[in-house]
DNA sequence: GAACCGTGGTT
DNA sequence: TAACCAAGGTT
């Protein structure tokens, strides 16, 4: 074993985090826990993956879910297309494995929803297969420690670290050491301003000899988003409010309002919604504006509010939803500023 | 291979 | 406030 995994398992049985997910050998539990972290912090995690885990306990009980109640179980955690990976990768499973996951890396790829990362994850951690799991914190801790100072997300680059990773993976105990590589990362190698003074791999780590630790790894600019307005429609018909399930990529399977691109004021949008939905609505009331950031874009929205006749059949595409039941379906945090106008009265 | 895909917390 | 960031995968 290598004299840096030595000291990082002695750390890990010193500092382990205690999180729901580990104390198992299970690969479908594995599998739920990577799937939600991609991307996401553990804190958020950790008030969605024992509901998920109740609401789905096993792999075939996931295959055989519905996949809006997978997105319900979901809703708030973001990238949505994982849990629509996730979901669909069980169906894979069942199909092609009696719904055990194989303990094959390359397998483990070919499953949806399973890259490079999350099949090394399950690999080591859920089978104790000597494989590597690099993922931000992994990058980020042997770029400081190799010294390695070019952009880490280059392919040359990435392979570099790969190897370096799988080099340093132990035949004893793969996943504690993958883990372990990450909780450093999480709580003592973290971005920016890494506490170094107690790191347990200081006395191997190029630089924090040469004091750049916090210039480490070198990754690219990320691009300015787009800003697009909106205007969104809440069009109340008796006790309903009409919606759309979205098919675009963005968002997909989830419930929005009516959404209409552009800066128009109500005078001028009137006349075009009620065209392009069919509905006879009464003037448009403005609601306020309200703004969603995502990773690449910006909804610049405004809201507005107006009535169609308590009889009023929905557009192709859209449907009538009952308020007691907008609770059953899954929205996008961007449209919470508009519940929130929803229900502000009534 | 670059672009796309959410959300909320921190700085 | 704006920028940055967090256990990536798909197209």
């Amino acid at each position: 074993m290598h004299p840096l995994t030595a000291a990082l398992l002695d750390w890990y049985d010193r500092c382990a985090r205690d999180l729901p997910w580990r104390g198992f050998h299970d690969a479908y539990r594995t599998w739920v826990s990577e799937a939600m972290l991609q991307q996401t912090r553990v804190e958020t995690v950790l008030s969605y993956y024992d509901r998920f885990l109740s609401r789905f306990p096993t792999l075939p009980a996931l295959a055989e879910a519905p996949e809006a109640d997978v997105l319900k179980a979901w809703e708030g955690l973001g990238y949505y297309s994982r849990a629509r990976n996730l979901h669909n990768g069980a169906m894979d499973v069942m199909e092609q494995y009696g719904g055990v996951l194989p303990r094959d890396p390359e397998k483990l790829k070919k499953i949806r929803g399973i890259g490079p990362y999350t099949a090394g994850a399950i690999a080591s951690i859920a089978y104790d297969v000597p494989v590597p799991a690099v993922d931000g914190n992994v990058i980020r801790v042997l770029s400081r420690i190799y010294g390695i100072r070019t952009d880490a997300l280059q392919p040359d680059t990435r392979k570099h670290i790969e190897e370096l990773a799988a080099a340093l993976v132990p035949e004893e105990r793969p996943g504690d050491h993958n883990q372990a590589v990450m909780d450093l990362g999480a709580t003592v190698c973290v971005p920016g301003t890494p506490d170094c003074a107690v790191c347990p791999l200081s006395a191997f780590c190029d630089a924090c000899k040469a004091g750049d630790a916090s210039d480490l790894p070198v990754l690219p600019k990320a691009k300015p988003q787009k800003v697009i307005p909106y205007a969104v429609l809440l069009i109340r018909s008796g006790d309903r409010v009409l919606m759309r399930r979205r098919t675009e990529r963005l968002l997909q399977g989830l419930w929005c309002f009516p959404m209409f691109e552009g800066e128009s004021h109500a005078d001028e949008l009137l006349p075009v919604v009620s065209k392009k939905l069919h509905l006879s609505l009464s003037s448009l009331r403005d609601a306020g504006p309200a703004r969603h950031v995502f990773t690449h874009q910006v909804w610049q929205m405004r809201i507005y509010e107006t009535d169609a006749e308590a009889s009023a059949s929905a557009p192709a595409g859209y449907e009538f939803i009952p308020l007691d039941h907008l609770k059953d379906l899954t929205l996008p945090a961007a449209m919470n500023a508009a519940v929130k106008v929803l229900t502000r009265q009534a």
